[in-house]
DNA sequence: TTGTTCGTACGAATAATTTCCTACCTTTAA
DNA sequence: TTAAAGGTAGGAAATTATTCGTACGAACAA
């Protein structure tokens, strides 16, 4: 029995406005269009409804996104779970950017300026907790 | 005295394309369009000539890139240093994937299968000299 | 000197992504 | 029963990114 069912091609391939609408679906659980837009107007920045739905149709043929179309308002859903999907992008960025190197990532983020005292701390704990397994 | 020069924009946001480029830069410093295409077309994929060209004139037209162009072959030199760079689009990274919580990638970093023991031993020991300071 | 090779400049074609207009259907409140 | 509000579908336009053809000058070997 095969694993996937109609996607042509099963690559996960946010483009960057195709993530901001991931990143509400994320956060707020199966939506309408209507409630994404809402969002990322609120959130991001100002964008047409038609806009929105285009794009996320779009997302839906590609397989990206399931949705319920058994009300008129259709329900959109992310077609691959979170996490697996940030796992996905984390690693292309760690490939192209580090050279495959987490460690080398993990440099970077403890030097960063940006990165909060209480982040480090969080990480220090996070890996001393690790350690002792 | 202002700090920047002619740059309408500073903004550092090369596209995959720039940063394939950038890469190759960073690796190697200073480099021909010549030497960067032949780079490319061994350990990326194949590209016209004229393609690299334009989009290393490109780059510099944006700022991203600063040329030589005291003798006929252009020597091209990325404008910002490479870690400024790869702090900044780290940073992004880590805002838009993991609302900003550099903890929370490690987390994921740990997680991840495609990320080795010894890469994973490698984390461990940074953070555990890390600790020690 | 002449032709071949290698370089830049630049315009335009193509591709990919994003935006929005228009048409038309359903629901709802008056 | 009708008008207004809110949905979807689809095409086309606008924008961005990428690719490449053509023109032409400089270097160099014959």
């Amino acid at each position: 029995m095969k694993q996937d069912k109609k996607e042509s091609s099963n690559k996960i391939e946010p483009t960057k406005s195709e993530l901001e609408i991931l990143q509400v679906l994320w956060k707020h659980g199966p939506s309408t269009v209507r409630f994404v837009n809402d969002t990322l107007n609120e959130q991001k920045r100002a964008v047409q409804y038609t806009s929105t739905l285009k794009l996320m149709q779009i997302m839906a043929e590609k397989g990206i996104l399931k949705r319920d179309e058994s009300s008129m308002k259709h329900i959109y859903i992310p077609a691959v779970e979170e996490q697996k999907t940030k796992s996905f992008l984390l690693e292309r960025f760690v490939d192209s950017m580090y050279n495959g190197s987490a460690s080398s990532l993990m440099m970077q983020l403890l030097g960063n300026k940006k990165t909060s005292k209480k982040e480090l701390e969080a990480i220090k704990e996070l890996l001393k907790n690790l350690d002792k397994e």
